[in-house]
DNA sequence: CTGTTAGCGCCTTCAT
DNA sequence: ATGAAGGCGCTAACAG
């Protein structure tokens, strides 16, 4: 492996003097810059960042840690935080949790042994408390991505999963729907709780009564499982339209229900958080609340390396970015029976 | 930051003896293990993997460069990745070209000087070659993902994409389509190629003439771009079938297809590489050549891995994953005029 | 079974 | 404008 010390030799210098070079630091006159410059591109070398991050403390790596790389809202997200990291010369170490405790347990490890400058963090759920909370105590600097965790202070970037739940739920209503099934994720988990409460002021505010038995918390990944909406088909007054709280477990129930001859929205409108590229071709083209998921990381990445890079510790900052409701065909007016 | 030395003056024994403990390594009497392990616990030690790095000339990372992170064909890649490079412990650090030859190139530097033990390598096209030399060049093992590159011998992980270009080019000629339009990606992509290759074989085994007016060349990101299937359908003779060349592609097809009210299958059918989960909820329904991307990814992974612990030098392995024709209803026998 | 010494590649500090 | 010494946190090699 090529060192400084091996461009200073060749180049009738100090090691010092190579360093200085790389960083543009110190005074140095224009003949030996050039000199030394020379030598690095015939030997070919590069920086060893293991080395510097050591004598630096600072490894200039950040690391994002996402639920589920299946769904193209974290994906999305991916994207925004990775340009941002990219833009400012960071790099990524990235980090797929699954909706999993024990894995994310593991990324938080790692995370620390590497010495990342921050962390971009989407918990799994509020059982999460505890792994923020190591970073914490090693000093490592982190924003909350998409879900908020009781306990923890932060910085921290939000959807507005009760309005959005909301406003799904009043366009339904508005169209007639009277049993309206929610489709959710755990409880455990901040955006659930909050599409479960939207769910049921939209309910509320309309003078309409919530059916308990139309609300079931699966988990956010477990779109593959039937038993959800098999209840619901089974249920003796069943719903006339249902909200699944993500675009997977939108997926799931379409899925299902053209598996079982149902036509949406003919038979029964769906809705859902969180759209996606393919949703325009899927059929029925998907009502949904639209979050801004490339923004999600996006300035997610930027508030971070703006908490690390500004000295005085700043307060933290909530972001809450809005969802856009986008009424497609696969919500339709009740037609009564 | 806490260090070995804090642990070792705390438990009363030399930094060595605390290196030993965490790494298992030489004899240490059970008594002084427990007390070791004790004070880490107690001062929530945790080791510098950059320290580490630096002396061992290993940094247990691994990178993954993928060129589509909007792709669901290569996030199942990285999902599989991760998961191979997890069970062998070794840290991830990812990258998205997003087809983009410079920021590629911005990737290999990253990689370079982050010292990673390897890289699984997703080329952007024949051009990458550069890049891969590069890696070469500086002896960082890496495996090629997804697409050849002419001129560089290495480990490899391909689909068979003349054959499942052939099989879903000769699904639609065995249902009756004489005119094939094919939208392809660029001719400096390699799996490009060989599905333009399929596409020719199908035609010609089947003694059918080739009309190149119906073939297209994009981008393999280009699928908000109507302006190839605008050229098809202003034809005078237009295609009665469209062949996308991925995934992506296919969906902007179907969008387009839509938004000039056009409907698949019954005005025209659409065949693709590459499966979706949410393909299922599309409609129509499509067909595909499915390829099994997760086993892409860890298959890739679990190569590398080899590479890197294997001392002797094995010889290059490719390995070529068959993808099956999945037809749905997305193509449709034609009907005659 | 445990400790000492030296050095991984780089940069900070202090000299010159 | 440049160099020498020392140290970041860790481990290999050798010593005892």
């Amino acid at each position: 492996m090529i060192t400084i010390y091996d461009i200073a030799e060749k180049a009738g210098v100090s090691a010092m003097t190579v360093s200085r070079v790389i960083n543009n630091t110190g005074r140095i006159s224009e003949a030996t810059r050039k000199r030394v410059r020379k030598v690095m591109e015939e030997l070919h070398y590069i920086p060893n960042s293991m080395a510097r991050s050591l004598v630096l403390q600072k490894t200039h790596i950040l690391s994002l840690l996402i639920t589920d790389i299946t769904n193209p809202f974290y994906t999305t997200i991916a994207r925004g935080a990775e340009d941002a990291a990219k833009r400012s010369g960071f790099r990524l170490l990235f980090g797929n949790s699954d909706e999993d405790y024990a894995k994310e347990k593991d990324y938080v490890d790692m995370i620390l042994s590497t010495r990342v400058d921050g962390v971009l963090f989407a918990p799994t759920g509020d059982h999460s408390l505890e792994h923020l909370q190591q970073l914490q105590k090693h000093n490592i600097p982190f924003v909350v991505l998409d879900r908020e965790v009781p306990g923890i202070e932060a910085d921290v970037v939000l959807g507005d999963s009760k309005e959005g739940a909301r406003k799904l739920v009043e366009h339904l209503i508005g169209i007639g729907h009277r049993r309206i099934a929610l489709i959710n994720g755990s409880q455990d988990v901040s955006t659930a709780r909050l599409r479960h409460l939207g769910y049921r002021e939209a309910h509320t505010l309309n003078g309409l009564p919530i059916d308990d038995s139309l609300i079931i918390h699966v988990n956010y990944r477990d779109f593959h499982d039937e038993s959800a909406l098999e209840a619901l088909l089974q249920h003796p007054s069943p719903p006339t339209a249902i909200f699944a709280a993500n675009n997977m477990l939108a997926v799931g129930v379409i899925k299902s229900l053209r598996q079982r001859g149902l036509q949406v929205p003919q038979d029964i409108s769906v809705v859902c958080f969180d759209d996606f590229v393919h949703a325009e071709a899927i059929n029925p083209f998907l009502t949904v609340a639209a979050q801004p998921a490339y923004q999600f990381g996006s300035l997610g990445m930027q508030l971070l390396i703006e908490r690390i890079e500004s000295e005085p510790a700043r307060e933290n900052r909530k972001l809450i970015l809005p969802s856009e409701l986008l009424i497609r065909a696969s919500s339709q007016a009740l037609v009564r029976a």
